[in-house]
DNA sequence: ACTATATAGTTTATATATGAACTACATATA
DNA sequence: TATATGTAGTTCATATATAAACTATATAGT
């Protein structure tokens, strides 16, 4: 219970704020946890995720543009700048021109596709372990859920 | 579906990786929209977070320590320090020396307090409409598997 | 062809988050 | 009482996030 969990002197009153803050609180200890996994590597759980998303999602290994990263990655343009500069800095990616020159094509470099391979087995192994806390079905409940409130949210 | 909203050109291939950025991803959506709510009153999330926290958490309205706040918002306590300085400078709350004077108490100033019981009731009624996506029942089971969850991951 | 509009990326100011090193104070124990 | 250990808060360097204003380029409509 999450009155519990942090400690609190008092409930929380409305059954949907308590809803959603086990939400947010579930998705910060998550967060914490891949955190701690990945410093290891000196990496974060960003750098990785966007790591996973050039190789998993970019057709035929050619890269994606710093909008479509920031689109799957659900944050800002603005965001992706200094995030591919400092993946840059430490060689884990390069950009790369395009055809149409607003745009630039962000690759994996061959330490990026050397350390991810390295990782990744890993990584699979630690979210299985952790969300092995749910069945199967659980987990497809679960996501079913997640996915009406963010309907929801889209609509307001 | 996840792989949908975010435009990916391929699935998630592990069921628990998708029930994890399930978790993720929504409760980005959940702050964002948040935030959005809060911009007009100069508020932040985390700011009006931290106001609930003292108005409805601290023993007969006598403020919480930096500490207790940090552990009940899950953050560092470095985080709150500059926190509580932004918090401070717009007149929100007050640091009060304590008894033991390795501790600050922290508590709502009257334009805080005011600022809060102004907008407290539009916040709960954006709650529920935001997790009516859920009926009552829905949202307990919710809740039930994102505690099996946090307690998972605890244990490792 | 020209102009208006849209898109991609960058820069800046600001908020939030961490870990590590630090100061100040309190408490346990030898 | 002296010392060791623990707790609360701050400071610093750094990473991630946003909105707004900007540059560069592409495209649609006249």
């Amino acid at each position: 219970m999450l009155q519990n969990e942090l400690n609190m002197n008092n409930p929380i009153k409305l059954g949907a704020h308590e809803a959603l803050l086990n939400i947010y609180y579930t998705a910060s200890k998550v967060k914490k946890r891949a955190d701690e996994f990945f410093r290891p590597f000196g990496l974060t759980d960003v750098q990785f995720n966007l790591m996973m998303l050039l190789a998993h999602q970019s057709k035929k290994n050619d890269g994606l543009s710093q909008a479509r990263l920031s689109e799957m990655m659900l944050v800002n343009r603005a965001n992706i700048t200094s995030l591919i500069d400092r993946m840059e800095k430490s060689d884990l990616v390069k950009r790369t021109p395009a055809a149409d020159r607003r745009f630039n094509i962000v690759k994996l470099t061959a330490k990026g596709k050397n350390q991810l391979a390295k990782i990744e087995p890993a990584y699979a192994q630690g979210v299985k372990k952790v969300m092995s806390a749910l069945s199967g079905s659980e987990q497809k409940q679960l996501i079913k859920m997640l996915e009406k409130v963010r309907k929801n949210i889209d609509k307001s």
